[in-house]
DNA sequence: AAAGAAGTCAACCGCAATGTC
DNA sequence: TGACATTGCGGTTGACTTCTT
């Protein structure tokens, strides 16, 4: 028996969405929260399936999103965002405040690529890098997947590693949403906008984000990245959501005294210069170790 | 003014990850 | 532990707009 498929195509409205709709899932999310996008549609008495609701909530109805041109500054992150974690929109919409990894997505495809191609500046694909190789993956590979067959290569140090797994470091997004979780609670919204909750001051980043990339054993792989913009120490849920949605300045306790934006972006900044020094280092030790 | 080309971007699709039972 | 459900992600499509000839 297969899967059940996501939505019963027959009768289902597709393409470009009304105002009445808009309206229609705008109002039920906000009376009922997000989530749930599977019956969210018969239950907002729309035509439409849930993965298109949630899209459409996600990318264009969803308070707090920027629409409009992208400045210097964010042309520049995303760049820089890009050739550090190639395509991985949503980690790198995590980082621009108000933007969705569709909108980044094309904003790169039809602007950034050319305009790096005029200033002679060849983009990374990173084809290599993307958790996912292929949309079919061979039969033979998912195996070798589950059996967790992989080749070995030397790290840093010069011992033996599985370098299938790639083992990137890099903070974990900030989503920049009110993200209602399935049980609404808050303790949840906070989670889901912050990068984690433990007390240490630090934290240690899996951008693989993904249990088949596994967690670094190797001390001398494992990365921490400072959690310093954890806007859950610093504000409730209601605080931080309704400031931050409402795209207004605030004040972290007395932490900020930029716009949101300003602030998001020096920070994103911060981290990617961290980042950055964190590759050229490794980079250059394993120059080192081939040498 | 018309036709075709090129650009843009909202939306769709399939797959993988994660959650639940 | 495995099967199924749900969610999220990234690649792609196609309708629409703008530009060029």
């Amino acid at each position: 028996m297969g899967r059940t498929p996501c939505c019963a195509k027959e009768g289902l409205r597709k393409g470009p969405w009304s105002s009445k709709e808009d309206l229609l899932l705008t109002n039920y999310i906000n009376q009922h929260g997000e989530g749930q996008w599977r019956s969210l549609p018969n239950n907002a008495g729309l035509l439409r399936c849930g993965k298109s609701c949630r899209l459409r909530w996600m990318n264009y109805l969803r308070p707090g999103i920027k629409r409009g041109n992208f400045c210097e500054d964010e042309d520049d992150l995303i760049v820089r965002l890009h050739s550090l974690l190639g395509n991985r929109w949503s980690l790198i919409a995590g980082r621009l405040p108000g933007r969705t990894d569709n909108e980044i997505k094309n904003y790169w495809n039809t602007h950034l690529i050319k305009k790096l191609k005029n200033a002679r500046v060849e983009p990374k694909l990173h084809k290599n890098f993307t958790k996912r190789k292929s949309r079919k993956q061979p039969q033979k590979e998912k195996s070798r997947k589950k059996e967790g067959k992989m080749s070995n290569s030397n790290n840093i140090k010069g011992e033996i590693v599985q370098v299938e797994k790639i083992k990137v470091f890099a903070p974990k997004p900030i989503r920049i949403s009110c993200g209602i979780s399935r049980d609404n609670s808050f303790e949840n919204v906070t989670l889901s906008t912050t990068t984690c909750s433990s007390n240490s001051n630090f934290e240690e980043v899996d951008l693989g984000n993904n249990k088949d990339n596994g967690i670094m054993s190797n001390e001398n792989e494992v990365k921490f990245f400072p959690r310093d913009l954890d806007f859950g120490e610093l504000l409730d849920g209601d605080q931080f959501c309704d400031e931050f949605l409402m795209g207004e300045s605030c004040n972290f306790s007395n932490k900020c005294s930029l716009p949101m934006n300003d602030y998001m972006l020096e920070k994103v900044y911060e981290e990617y210069l961290l980042l950055l020094s964190e590759n050229c280092y490794i980079q250059e030790d394993q120059k080192e170790k081939n040498c």
